[in-house]
RNA sequence: GCCCGCGUGGUGGAACGGUAGACACAGGGGACUUAAAAUCCCUAGGCCGAAAGGCCAUGCCGGUUCGAAUCCGGCCGCGGGUACCA
């Protein structure tokens, strides 16, 4: 053979590494372990780009640690549990069992010629019973734990497809398959009691140094921490029970900016006041429309006047009417609010609109009391004079003022200071097929009693069907019926299933054991937990990961894993995607219309279609179906192989950032891997002498790139690794070191180039007689003493002007390096007899002469 | 609105406060070849210049510094997140 054909090669190593073991993690209590995680996928039944990248980044992470003498983990699974499997039964038949698992080996058989050194003898689905069953053991002693629960909750509903539906599946108000009016129910709905934690969440986000600090941003903006006053006022003209209204503010300090209370229209006042048919109207005016973020932004304020008043707290004389408005919401603090008019811009616009009275608290530190266009509404930490205070210095700021109020409040008995937070507790229920169910059963006499263990997992029934909406878990007609675990009469099973990222929020605990008879074991726990790193897309830096650590805490607070284990993935690197350009064209009726990129001809002047047309090329898109600019890496394998793709992902754009997708780009990697190819091959049967001067050259090479290639890798910038790879073949390329020197630097290339090209690399390892599988050899280290050069090369600059350069060498005095410097020819015609002021010299950088 | 992040050649991108543009793509020129492909070599930020060389350049304006793409302040633009959160 004297061409590169990974066609050939490269299903030749990966049966190598298989037939070697060389991927199956081992507790090896004399390692180190190092545990490396992709985010997995959901079977939808192709691997994209996206999923090429984010693997190869895992699995240079995974080779790389694995030749440093670690014990790796690198498993891989499938979450499989789902909507998109039960949409797929109802539009085409079939069964969701039938196409998740035909789709999980159509994605295996697409993954594995990436040649990714994944344990697949880990692998499982999260519609196994063997893995959900044990989600539904957890599920128990959470509930024996005390963080499930049961409570009313308002969903949306979807009419005609007889399903509550999340907040992005409903559009314009209506249901994103059936496209009918969405409306809200209520409920009773499984919870996790995530906000015991929420403190804790906060808190902990500290400690998550090697976390990318916009996600633990993200994440502590989500849990919303917020310190306040909580107060009842006492009402005046309200119906019975409603003696008092209790209400929160963070802004305790505007209490005598007070114009109204408003109470939200889901309040329980609200609704004991719907008997007045005027009010029932309005409060169905405010249900109206989704909960979407648009509808809500663009909702304008509204309100309706109950007649009811309140008393001021700090002045009983004073009242303030009591209106339902429809930005209050029932759940955050307490469903109702005084309205500071002055300081708060949606109070302001509502007291506009309702001509509600408008006073201010304080004013700038310098300023005195105006008329409002809009809301003065000051950074917290800034210094305002109050002028209509009541607790505290007149000038001060308002935190200062906040923290004198709460105190006030409380010294007057009047008030408690409050901390709340955004977090909700998380709902759980799903009224679908396709997940985990919920192992529990109502008995008419015991109530919920949570299912027996020995009676897990609770199994989806197989004969279900689609053909009706609904929850087929419902109409079935005997999966429902069973005995009470506790007294043993007839009761009736649970049909909710449980949302799909319960199954994501503890799997990289399961891979540690997955085959045990138990959610985890301990000392395989002990042994490879935390992820070391965890590698996914960032759309997963709220929901995903909060779920997870809370999870990690609800399992150790069960006993499945170690303390140690409460964060779960001591690092986090959320990667870009991969874009590739749109192809577009306008039909007859100004419609666009999308080409796939083999249909297009590009030339210097643009891009057309096969018959001429001028396409409009719009750069840099993610990758979707709909818009035809999906690359299919089974394309790229089939005609490059599949190290050109892992190299080709992996070069150019940092990991954290998109990486467009270009053919050239594709056909220079291919090129590149061929040349180094071609080299290797060519120095099988060179045989040219050794030439000290130049084999010492590039041993230097050599360690240099060891040295950046590494560091490279270490600090997820295999970009820059990658282009010192490319430098460093061109190093060798021209090298007029002997044949044997010359093999020697080839053979750490191909060390250096395991991680990225891991078969090629074998190929080029087994050439030129490297012992065993580069795979398993030891990570080459770079000689420290050939890092060091012995001479430098120094710019000059004068006043900051680069103007000549000098070599010395390296260990040169930085007296003698001036003396030299200042006798340089350029540096005397550029100074021209000015006197030298001062002169700077930074070692083995610089030279800065002042003149 | 608020909170992040980012603005560097034709393009993707390099650059501990120290030679801006590594490496790659696209481009230009050449070698080899009957020809093409492949391969190899050279060139390549802009402007002036025959050249030597000079001047200008990291979104814009200012500041700190011997020295700023990098640090600080203000503006402009782009991207992401997020919200009637009281």
């Amino acid at each position: 053979m004297s061409r590169y054909e990974p066609s050939q090669t490269e299903p030749k190593w990966q049966a190598a590494w298989d037939a070697a073991g060389t991927f199956t993690a081992r507790r090896d209590p004399a390692k180190p372990k190092y545990y490396v995680l992709e985010m997995f996928p959901y079977p939808s039944g192709r691997i994209h780009m996206g999923h090429v990248r984010n693997y190869t980044m895992g699995d240079v992470v995974a080779r790389y640690k694995a030749a440093s003498g670690f014990s790796v983990l690198h498993p891989m699974g499938w979450d499989a549990f789902g909507m998109p499997a039960e949409n797929a039964a109802m539009e085409r038949g079939g069964h969701p069992k039938d196409w998740t698992y035909g789709n999980i080996a159509d994605m295996r058989a697409q993954m594995k010629p990436l040649g990714l050194s994944i344990d697949w003898s880990r692998e499982f689905a999260t519609c196994d019973p063997e893995y959900y069953g044990q989600q539904q053991a957890m599920f128990i002693d959470m509930m024996e734990a005390g963080l499930v629960y049961r409570k009313n909750a308002v969903v949306n509903w979807d009419p005609v497809d007889m399903t509550v539906l999340a907040n992005e599946q409903v559009i314009d108000g209506r249901g994103w398959r059936s496209g009918a009016l969405v409306e809200r129910r209520e409920l009773t709905q499984w919870f996790f009691k995530i906000s015991d934690y929420s403190e804790e969440l906060l808190d902990a986000l500290d400690t998550l140094k090697d976390w990318p600090e916009k996600v633990r941003l993200m994440q502590a903006n989500w849990i919303g921490k917020s310190r306040g006053l909580q107060f009842a006022f006492k009402t005046v003209n309200a119906p019975a029970g409603f003696d008092t209204l209790e209400v929160y503010t963070t802004r305790p300090d505007t209490l005598m900016g007070a114009s109204f209370a408003a109470i939200s229209a889901d309040h329980p006042l609200a609704k004991a006041l719907e008997s007045d048919p005027k009010v029932a109207a309005f409060v169905a005016e405010c249900r109206k429309g989704g909960t979407s973020a648009e509808e809500i932004e663009t909702a304008e304020k509204i309100g309706f006047d109950t007649g009811i008043r309140v008393k001021h707290p700090l002045d009983p004389a004073w009242e303030l009417p009591v209106w339902i408005a429809n930005f209050i919401l029932m759940d955050y603090g307490t469903g109702a609010i005084f309205g500071c008019p002055a300081h708060d811009q949606r109070d302001f616009d509502f007291a506009t609109k309702y001509a509600l009275p408008i006073k201010p608290v304080f004013t700038a530190e310098g300023g005195a009391e105006a008329t409002l266009t809009e809301a003065f509404v000051p950074m917290k930490s800034e210094r305002v004079r109050y002028i209509r205070a009541f607790a505290g210095n007149e000038t001060q700021t308002g935190e200062e003022a906040i923290a004198a109020a709460i105190a006030h409040a409380e010294s007057h008995g009047y008030g408690t200071g409050v901390t709340k937070f955004r977090l909700r507790d998380w709902g759980i229920s799903r009224q679908r097929y396709w997940g985990c169910p919920i192992p529990v059963v109502h008995c008419a006499t015991c109530g919920v009693v949570a299912e027996s263990k020995a009676n897990l997992p609770v199994r989806l029934p197989d004969d279900v069907t689609f053909d009706i909406p609904g929850n087929p878990l419902d109409r079935h007609p005997t999966w429902r019926d069973c005995t009470c675990p506790k007294c043993g009469a007839p009761a009736r099973r649970e049909t909710d299933t449980m949302d799909t990222f319960v199954d994501s929020s503890w799997y990289y605990a399961r891979f540690t054991a997955p085959r045990a008879t138990t959610p985890t074991v301990a000392e395989d726990a002990a042994y490879w937990m935390n992820v070391d790193q965890y590698i996914g897309g960032i759309e997963h830096a709220i929901l995903h990961l909060l779920y997870s650590r809370f999870f990690a805490r609800a399992m150790q607070k069960t006993g499945h894993l170690p303390a140690k284990a409460i964060e779960p993935f001591n690092a986090l690197f959320t990667q870009g995607m991969v874009t590739h350009e749109i192809y577009k064209t306008t039909d007859a009726n100004g419609r666009p219309v999308y080409h796939l990129p083999e249909d297009i001809i590009r030339s210097e002047s643009g891009a057309t279609l096969r018959n001429g047309t001028v396409v409009e090329v719009i750069p840099s898109a993610k990758m979707s179906k709909s818009k035809k600019n999906v690359v299919d890496p089974m394309n790229i394998i089939a005609s490059f192989g599949a190290d050109t793709a892992r190299w080709f992902v992996m070069s150019d754009s940092p990991p954290e950032r998109d990486v467009e997708w270009t053919a050239s780009g594709a056909e220079a990697a291919h090129k590149h891997l061929s040349r180094v190819w071609r080299i290797a091959h060519d120095l099988t049967t060179a045989d040219t002498a050794p030439n000290p001067a130049e084999d010492a050259a590039l041993a230097k090479a050599t360690a240099k790139a060891v040295d950046e290639v590494t560091r490279g890798i270490e600090g997820f910038a295999f970009n820059k690794a990658i282009a010192k790879l490319y430098e460093f073949t061109n190093t060798l390329a021209r090298s007029g070191a002997g044949a044997a020197a010359k093999r020697n630097a080839m053979l750490t290339m191909a060390q250096l180039m395991q991680p990225m090209t891991p078969h090629l690399a074998e190929e080029v390892w087994s050439t030129l007689g490297g012992a065993g599988l580069v795979a398993q050899a030891p990570w080459p280290k770079a000689d420290p003493a050939l890092l060091v050069d012995d001479s430098v090369t120094l710019p000059i600059q004068i006043n900051g002007k680069r103007r000549a350069e000098i070599t010395v060498p390296a260990d040169m005095p930085a007296t003698e390096v001036e003396k030299i410097a200042l006798a340089d020819e350029a540096v005397i015609k550029f100074l021209a007899g000015a006197p030298v002021k001062k002169i700077i010299v930074v070692p083995g950088r610089i030279i800065n002469v002042v003149a």
